[in-house]
DNA sequence: GTAGATTTGCAACATTGTTGCAATATGTTA
DNA sequence: TAACATATTGCAACAATGTTGCAAATCTAC
């Protein structure tokens, strides 16, 4: 796990720093998208605020993770598993997040449908979110 | 315009005031959807930034105005023109968010693919949020 | 017009995000 | 390994955004 993290960090020419590591490997041992406030609350004590809000940006920069838009004015990361670069991101998978648990998925399998823009719309980006209850919820 | 305001509040039992009828205004003549920091910039002076927040708490709850994600910590608010009412919201069209102009587009015409998830998942709202360039930035 | 209910503005506060800068840690080279 | 140059971090100070309680003002129904 460390030397994983370990050989992200200098793949992408970032020199590894307590932080960095640390905040890779929470992401690693998640199994959703995660906050930034989720980063403070599970690393609390250990990094600034400042650092986290740092790291999760050079992160996005590079390719690491990315992002998920959402309705409640807070922006959601997850590892990028497709190969993203620096400035070009790859991950075109849609994304589910749970209503109850409040768990968001990277729904991996689910290829983002084309869409018909009208004319002079070009388009760069797309993202799809889900939002309803998740399987783990629905079984209870 | 203001008799417009005055039955689509009473149509959805809310009392009828100078907020009101002029944020709903304001997304009237707006062409691209509005976030809380433009509608408080477009009626400085005029109201209490509490009284924004609220407002555009009930136009959502009420199905008057929807919302749309986005990647930045913030949210942005649009005119429903199906017929959304209380708690159940109609609008499944496509956004765009343009780069150059920032500008958000609500595509009326472009329905949201339906999309297969894995079994045991149950979708309530599905948002589609696309950027990159708008027609009018094409053009120029 | 009045009474009752709703809405508003204000104040106070909490949370979230940004910037500059000095101290520290990292990678590199000798 | 030690020293250097560079990149990263933490801190402080600040800005922006969001929340809550409450009294004053406004609205609706009668
Ligand atoms: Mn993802
Ligand atoms: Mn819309
Ligand atoms: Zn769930
Ligand atoms: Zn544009």
């Amino acid at each position: 796990m460390k030397s994983d993290t370990n050989d992200i960090l200098k793949k992408n020419q970032l020199s590894v720093t307590g932080s960095r590591t640390a905040i890779l490997e929470l992401f690693q041992k998640s199994n959703g998208a995660l906050a930034h406030a989720d980063i403070e609350k599970k690393s609390s004590e250990q990094f600034d605020r400042v650092t986290i809000y740092r790291t999760l940006q050079v992160f996005v920069e590079k390719g690491i993770i990315h992002t998920i838009p959402t309705t409640d004015n807070s922006v959601l990361y997850a590892l990028c598993k497709d190969n993203c670069s620096q400035g070009h991101h790859n991950d075109n998978h849609a994304h589910f997040i749970c209503d109850v648990c409040d768990l968001t998925y990277c729904l991996e399998h689910i290829a983002i449908p084309a869409i018909n823009l009208p004319a002079g719309f070009k388009q760069t980006r797309t993202d799809v979110v889900m939002s309803g209850i998740c399987k783990n919820c629905s079984n209870k």
